[in-house]
RNA sequence: GACCCCAUCGUCUAGUGGUUAGGACACCGCCCUCUCAAGGCGGGAACAGGGGUUCAAAUCCCCUUGGGGUCGCCA
């Protein structure tokens, strides 16, 4: 059975660049009938907060990413972590280091004006006699000193590390008796059964050392997929000073979770020259071995494209959910499918599709000048006025056909083309030259507010001459 | 600096020795049209450079260049 994890550590917000890879760990398990676990890295506890880890489940339930079993906290774990610690001191694959901080630092410092690359130089290693008073150890790991150590990623292929200018005796336990980043990482993932990793490609020179804790402790070592990283437009590292970089911001932009869920899965991966996929169709074409081994620019006109495909496509039902988010109520609309046909295709985001919706239904508060400068001109008034008493003679109506019937009957008697009609009334209605169909409009807002909007702007245009 | 990874249109990508190098976003033009969109049709646009291997290289190998990542008692 295939089972595959998403193990975000809260130090802040859900980044796209761990949606993607819970996407791809998600997608992985479904199609193979397995496990997708979440886990919290939460071992910092000087710099992770509830909640940081609130806010990224919150994000992760809002993508619709299901997990399986329960949610793994490693900060309730350290007992556990303890008792791997004393196995490996015990089997003497493991050993307390005495060196301080300042000691380090000396060593590295030095190493760096040498231009080598810093490691521990093992001084500790077959230590056996006093050690200096007041200085705590930490617990280091016996690593290999020479070879190599290499895995078969699924992502990049083969991949080499020397020992010797890589891997050094690295820490399993802080001074304090908590334990590391890497060790933890592999306890767990031993331990829940993780048969694929898949993870930013930032961990690749952290997987021999997760390495070389499988081997100490005589675990399995999983299969390991290294995806590329996101880069700014500029093909740089995506950072928060890129904007858009947490996951709910997109939420409040209006994106939808799928549009989100389907650019990202692009962003690496491709099926052929397919760009829409459903969830389903992602389940069962996504497979790991095929994602680019190297990195893409995040590129943000095609999730804007694919939010507008989204936008087009998603039922009313949904569409009308959706829009209560931004304060856009219109489930008990007698017009609501009229609106939603209308609007569908010009928003490409919820967000904007809310403002189209209050720019019908509101009665207009200004006028934009310069349409009205261009279209009511004195003859484009006279029409209107016509156009307003003929429209209050006629009496009630309700449908758009309706609308555009007696529209098109008017403007034939006094021999007009629609063009002579259409953006005065548009101004009337949402008080600027841009909008949908208006017979579309003129039916949403209703007879009743048809007639008062056109004689509001009547009358605000006889105000305007008077002065 | 050391180590590791990567390299096809501006961007996302297809391509696994023989293609007029395909698609999508963006851009430009035309059509449709009551405005703005949407839509339809069309256009320009790429194999980083240099060496090999081969009858044949975007595809395989090497070097250069460029980009990215990692070098913590962070994760």
């Amino acid at each position: 059975m295939i089972v595959t994890r998403f193990a975000p550590s809260p130090t802040g917000y859900l980044h796209i660049g761990g949606l993607r890879t819970a996407l791809y760990s998600f997608l992985w398990a479904r199609k193979n009938s397995g496990k997708f676990l979440l886990r919290i890295e939460d071992t910092d506890l000087a710099r992770n907060s509830k909640e940081a880890a609130e806010a990224i489940l919150e994000a992760f339930k809002w993508t619709g990413l299901a997990n399986d079993g329960e949610i793994l906290y490693q900060s309730e774990r350290f007992d556990l972590y303890k008792t791997y610690v004393k196995q490996l001191l015990d089997a003497n694959k493991a050993y307390k280091c005495y060196m301080s901080k300042e000691e380090l630092d000396v060593l590295r410092e030095s190493q760096m004006a040498n231009k080598e690359r810093p490691r521990y130089d093992g001084r500790y290693r077959d230590f056996n006699g006093t050690p200096s008073e007041g200085v705590e150890p930490v617990i280091r790991i016996k690593a290999p000193t020479e070879g190599q150590i290499s895995f078969k990623d699924g992502v990049k292929g083969e991949v080499v590390f020397n020992v010797k200018d890589m891997l050094d005796d690295f820490i399993i336990a802080r001074s304090d008796g908590t334990p590391t980043y890497n060790f933890v990482v592999t306890i767990d993932d031993a331990l829940s059964g993780i048969t694929d990793v898949i993870r930013g490609d930032d961990h690749l020179s952290n997987t021999p050392k997760q390495i070389v804790i499988y081997q100490a402790l005589g675990w399995k070592v999983p299969n390991f997929y290294h995806v590329p990283m996101i880069l700014n437009p500029e093909g740089k590292k995506l950072s928060k000073r890129d904007g858009a970089v947490d996951v709910m911001d997109y939420k409040k932009e209006g994106y939808l979770a799928e549009a989100l869920l389907n650019f990202l899965i692009r962003l690496g991966w491709s099926h052929g020259d397919q760009e829409i996929f459903s969830l389903e169709e992602m389940r069962t074409l996504f497979d790991p071995s095929n994602i680019n081994k190297s990195a893409s620019a995040y590129n943000a006109e095609k999730l804007l494209w694919l939010n507008t495909h989204y936008i087009k496509t998603l039922p009313s039902e949904r569409l009308i959910e959706e829009l209560k988010y931004f304060d856009v109520d219109i489930s008990l609309h007698v017009k609501k499918d009229v609106l939603i046909d209308a609007l569908r295709d010009r928003a490409k985001t919820l967000k904007e599709f809310a403002l189209h919706v209050r720019q019908i239904l509101d009665t207009p508060q200004n006028y934009d000048e310069k349409a009205v400068e261009k279209f009511l001109t004195p003859q484009g008034i006279e029409i209107l006025k016509g156009y307003f008493e003929a429209l209050v003679s006629n009496g009630a109506m309700s449908e758009t056909s309706e609308f555009e019937l007696f529209t098109k009957d008017f403007l034939e008697k006094k021999e007009l083309k629609l063009k002579d009609l259409a953006q005065s009334i548009r101004i009337a209605m949402v008080g600027s030259a841009v909008s949908p169909s208006i017979f579309e409009v003129l039916s949403i807002i209703g007879y009743q507010e048809v007639v008062k909007r056109i004689e509001n702007l009547i009358s605000y245009l006889r105000r305007d001459y008077e002065q």
